[in-house]
RNA sequence: GGUGGGGUGACCGAGUGGCUAAUGGUAGCAGACUGUAAAUCUGCCGGGCUUACGCCCUACGUAGGUUCGAAUCCUACCCCCACCA
């Protein structure tokens, strides 16, 4: 259990498995986002079409709704939402970053008001434990404080020792609580850009092991690109072989490719179900908005190379009429399409660094989704 | 035939002497979105010129008029709606 093997390496990607209760990972994977306890728009039978292995539930907000004894009294997080794969829980941490303006940090926690009824909500690193722990996904995340990607350097130090302080508590609660092989903890590494302080939340982090995986937080939150890259490049040789690292929260699909060759292996992030709701595809020559005047009447598959439902059923001309007349069925065609985009861009690094491919093929894959096709 | 109301940019619809190329919507076009307060948000939206500040045309049913100045006031005409005969 919460066993991880490297499987080969090329340069500092890797191939792994992770074997987690509910099932194994082949990494790297895309995980998508649940935050609900639903991939928004998709059914569990949609997400098990793309082929995803894992999939995120978020803390604060299945506290909120339906509230963690509910969902412990429905049978668990798996039981609750039918998805019987692998399965991670958000700690709330990143809503310290994203609910600014509706939160109060202190040493103790972090209070917010409710976005749902404004009633005072306090989220401790013992109680995110506590709310993971009943929910009952394989992976819990410790409670980390994100600071946001322009922060200066003593802002992103408070906010890196305080994630250390924080997981020390997480940890003790974690481990009064939780039956051994039930569930796992996964620490989160802050600092903001600053390496230094990236060093040493890496450093602080391992002292306080052992742990079956690690994860790297407060990236994508607003920095340049080139500085999230060369935060994973200066994380690459401090953090162990042989436990799986996960970069929060990217990405965007070449993110998962710089991030893959960086020696990243698992990754989450919204903006496959958000764009494609909000009417922007993912396809090998870049971006295309669904509702674009060019595809009035186009008969092309939205992206010929893909084998989800959307791209081997209906026509681009079809998609951007559902757009056009705000049908929810394009919301959820197009989320499909996008999740499995970046599944299978998880599937073909893995089958490329297996077979010590991977630099070609990912260079030539971003310069092709880069320069932008006909 | 009479009386009353009305004709505004692709559409709906404000405006009733200067701050009006004309409020708002809709449609259209473009863009953003990275551990989800998001089926959301932003920009453009008469034509032409200019890197830009800006400039020039055309425009509020039609034609005339009053005025320094009119979508707004006056006259005639055309058309639409309601009610009465």
């Amino acid at each position: 259990m919460f066993e991880f093997r490297v499987e080969a390496t090329q340069g500092t990607a890797r191939a792994g498995l992770l074997s987690l209760p509910h099932g194994t990972v082949r990494t790297p994977a895309f995980m998508p986002v649940g935050t609900h306890g639903v991939v928004r728009g998709l059914s569990a039978a949609d997400v098990r079409g793309t082929g995803a292995q894992i999939i995120l539930g978020n803390t604060y907000h299945l506290h909120l709704r339906p509230g963690e004894d509910t969902v412990r009294a429905m049978g668990g997080l798996h039981r609750f939402t039918t998805w019987d794969r692998p399965m991670l829980t958000d700690s709330g941490g990143f809503q310290v970053f994203s609910l600014a303006g509706l939160r109060r940090i202190s040493e103790h926690g972090v209070e917010f008001q409710s976005h749902v009824d404004g009633t005072l909500r306090t989220l401790t690193p013992e109680s995110a434990t506590e709310i993971q722990a009943t929910l009952g996904a394989d992976i819990a995340m410790a409670f980390d404080h994100v600071v946001p990607g322009q922060a200066p350097h003593d802002l992103a130090r408070e906010g890196m020792e305080r994630t250390l302080r924080w997981l020390d508590r997480c940890k003790g609660r974690h481990g009064e609580l939780v039956t051994e092989g039930a569930q796992t903890l996964w620490p989160i590494i802050q600092g903001g850009t600053h390496a230094a302080l990236r060093r040493q939340s890496a450093e602080g982090t391992l002292e306080r092991g052992p742990w079956t995986g690690i994860a790297i937080g407060g990236l994508s939150v607003g920095e340049p690109k080139p500085v999230m890259q060369r935060v994973l490049e200066d994380l690459e040789p401090v953090l162990p072989r042989e436990m799986p690292r996960y970069l929060m929260g990217v990405g965007f699909p070449p993110d998962l490719l710089e991030g893959i060759a960086r020696g990243v292996d698992l990754f989450d992030c919204v903006a496959a179900t958000r764009n494609g709701r909000h009417g922007t595809a993912w396809v090998p020559t870049g971006r295309i908005n669904i509702r674009g005047a060019p595809l009035k009447g186009s008969t092309e598959p939205l992206d010929p190379e893909c084998d989800c439902e959307t791209c081997t059923t209906y026509p681009r001309g079809y998609l951007r009429h559902l757009f056009v007349v705000q049908d929810i069925l394009g919301l959820r065609l197009v989320s499909l399409h996008n999740v499995r985009f970046l599944v299978r861009l998880g599937e073909q690094a893995r089958s490329h660094i297996l077979g010590g491919t991977f630099e070609d093929w990912s260079r030539e894959w971003l310069r092709r989704y880069h320069t932008r096709g006909q």
